[in-house]
DNA sequence: CGGATGTGCTTCGAATTCGAAGCACTGTGG
DNA sequence: CCACAGTGCTTCGAATTCGAAGCACATCCG
């Protein structure tokens, strides 16, 4: 049934080394940049950027949190813990499950995340985007989002069954 | 000169995190499969192929490897070393500058690439190319290679200047 | 109601990463 | 020839990550 070949296409190839090297990189640049102005990891920028920016209420549940980060639950409650001693983030239990854990950002968390979201937008724009027009941007946007919507939804266990 | 506005388009959001989840999701799906057929980390793989597949001779200097890899040299040397251990790979000092020293893979190192890389290939397969035709694996080379290009150029330095 | 199973989070130990400091060798200028 | 700067790699300590195991609560089923 799976007939796959034993070397991908020299595209595919192409295209899957570009689109782990720049993400490497874009990680890298990012990470110095929310280091240098806010003292916050990639890690800690995506869940208060998550907090303050997606979150209506800046509350959300531990498990949601991890589902929309890539690393695993143990290193979410690390994280959690040092921004919640930097008072950045609140944990509390959640009143309907008491096994579930609310994280709300704080208003200090929502003032560092205001102070770092200019310079990483910058960082962004000039590393990722100068190269691209409008219309590339779009296009690249189109082309990824169906890709992590799928890998989202099919783990990544044995491809059979 | 360089208006940035504070906040990035809605598209081009959508197009960063959808390339950072991608590449995120990615690595953890070909590093689970890389452990469970040969017992590597994604570093080692990226080392073993960088060495078997791109290298005509098998060899290469530390620092060579070190540009291909976006991860830092100390990582490099403990990568290596764990490889060495493993007999997959050879360290042996330059002869033309003493303090260079040359990597090359070894018979065995072949012999577990060749294992792992059908397998991994297919996890690309599935994971990244299922939702793409042809030509989107086409549009996305060609949108992702000059970003590459672009951010290996310009370090993440200050964006001033 | 009571036990079994499932879910949510944390703790634990091991492995990996990084930057800074250190060591070894090379090349250049006096 | 010798000091000095430059390059290449390794060692070191601290921080971060992961998976497995553990604990607390919730839900289901008899």
């Amino acid at each position: 049934m799976a007939h796959t070949p034993p070397s991908l296409d020299p595209v595919q190839l192409g295209a899957y080394f570009a689109l782990m090297d720049v993400a490497g990189l874009l990680r890298h640049a990012v990470e110095q940049q929310l280091r240098e102005v806010g003292d916050l990891s990639y890690v800690q920028f995506q869940l208060l950027a998550r907090l303050g920016l997606d979150s209506p209420t800046g509350s959300e549940r531990m498990t949601d949190l991890a589902d929309g980060v890539v690393y695993s639950r143990s290193a979410l409650t690390y994280q959690a813990g040092l921004l919640e001693n930097r008072r950045l983030v609140t944990r509390t239990p959640s009143e309907e499950d008491e096994r579930s854990v609310t994280v709300t950002i704080t208003a200090p968390g929502r003032a560092l995340l205001a102070k770092v979201l200019p310079g990483h937008t910058e960082v962004i724009s000039q590393q990722l985007f100068q190269p691209l027009s409008c219309k590339d941007v779009k296009a690249l946007a189109d082309l990824l989002t169906p890709v992590r919507d799928h890998m989202r939804a099919a783990p990544p266990r044995s491809a059979g069954s």
